[in-house]
DNA sequence: AGTCAAACCTGGGCGC
DNA sequence: TGCGCCCAGGTTTGAC
């Protein structure tokens, strides 16, 4: 479910409630979500420590808390991480319970059980390999064009594989990646290296609109995902190709066409981003 | 280096 | 209602 935008919302809900907030126990009701270390040790690490800031990275939030220990959450496909009222009924896909000083609860639920948590020192990420390895973050202020076509320039392979590489860019997931593809009037099947300097723009242009546009939107909600206060974002209202095979391109009104690229479900307008491509 | 399928899980929607 | 099938926003792994 969430990509960078929804990440960054639960972050930025979130840290207001959280900072200088101290986890007092840790309740670990799915065993199998805490990756490292061991649950009794990711118990006994946690208790009692102080939530110093909250920061993102890619699709990862780093917790940093007292005495240089880092949590770190990866909420994969349909992981929540929400704050409330520790009499509020737990889901029954509820995992992982922090009670904290400020009398609230912050858990986390996932339905499909696919998200990752681990307790580290800060600064050693060396086990979290999805973490370690993540590329740039493409809206920070030293992510330039220069930077963007440096990072394209002698690969191979195909844009909508590229977009989704995490160790290219960090965030963007499948959701995003149709989303800016359509907005730079791209066929995720073109070839890199067969982009010329006018369409290079266009993308580099589409990755940042795109991506600001949705965090101000606070996310795309089409399934699971809410912020840490449980409330949904908006911007699947905007989605322009997403979710809308069949549908009338907004542009052009052709009908939305929806291909396979590399096992993952792509929605197209076949006029606005070049049926010969597919 | 790139490409691809499979694996981890559960639930929703569809056709019959 | 029930069953079987396909689909789902992510990432890693291992084979080619």
């Amino acid at each position: 479910m969430p990509e960078l935008p929804e990440v960054e919302t639960v972050k930025r809900s979130l840290i207001p409630f959280l900072q200088g907030v101290r986890i007092e126990k840790a309740e670990i009701l799915f065993a199998k979500i805490i990756k490292y270390p061991e649950p009794n040790q990711f118990r006994a690490k946690i208790k009692g420590k102080k939530i110093v800031d909250l920061k993102r990275r890619g699709k990862y939030l780093l917790f940093f808390l007292e005495e240089d220990l880092t949590l770190v959450i990866h909420l994969r496909m349909t992981g929540q991480l929400t704050l409330c009222k520790q009499d509020v009924p737990v889901s029954k896909h509820t995992h992982l319970i922090f009670s904290l000083s400020s009398e609230e609860e912050l858990r986390f639920t996932d339905v499909r059980k696919f998200g990752l948590i681990y307790l580290v020192p800060t600064g050693e990420w060396e086990g979290i390999k999805g973490l370690w390895s993540l590329g740039h973050e493409p809206l920070a202020d030293d992510f330039t064009f220069e930077v963007f076509r440096e990072l394209l320039a002698d690969k191979k392979g195909k844009l909508k594989p590229f977009l989704l590489d995490q160790r290219k860019i960090a965030g963007i997931g499948n959701i995003y990646a149709d989303e800016i593809l359509f907005a730079a009037g791209l066929h995720p099947l073109r070839e890199i290296q067969t982009l010329k300097p006018a369409e290079l723009k266009k993308l580099y242009r589409a990755i940042r609109s795109i991506l600001e546009e949705s965090i101000k939107n606070r996310g795309t909600s089409i399934q699971d995902y809410v912020d840490g206060r449980g409330e949904k974002g908006s911007f699947q209202e905007r989605l322009k190709v997403y979710g809308r095979k069949g549908e009338a391109c907004l542009n052009c009104g052709t009908q939305l066409q929806r291909i396979i690229v590399t096992g993952r479900g792509t929605v197209i307008c076949p006029l606005c981003q070049g049926e010969k491509y597919a």
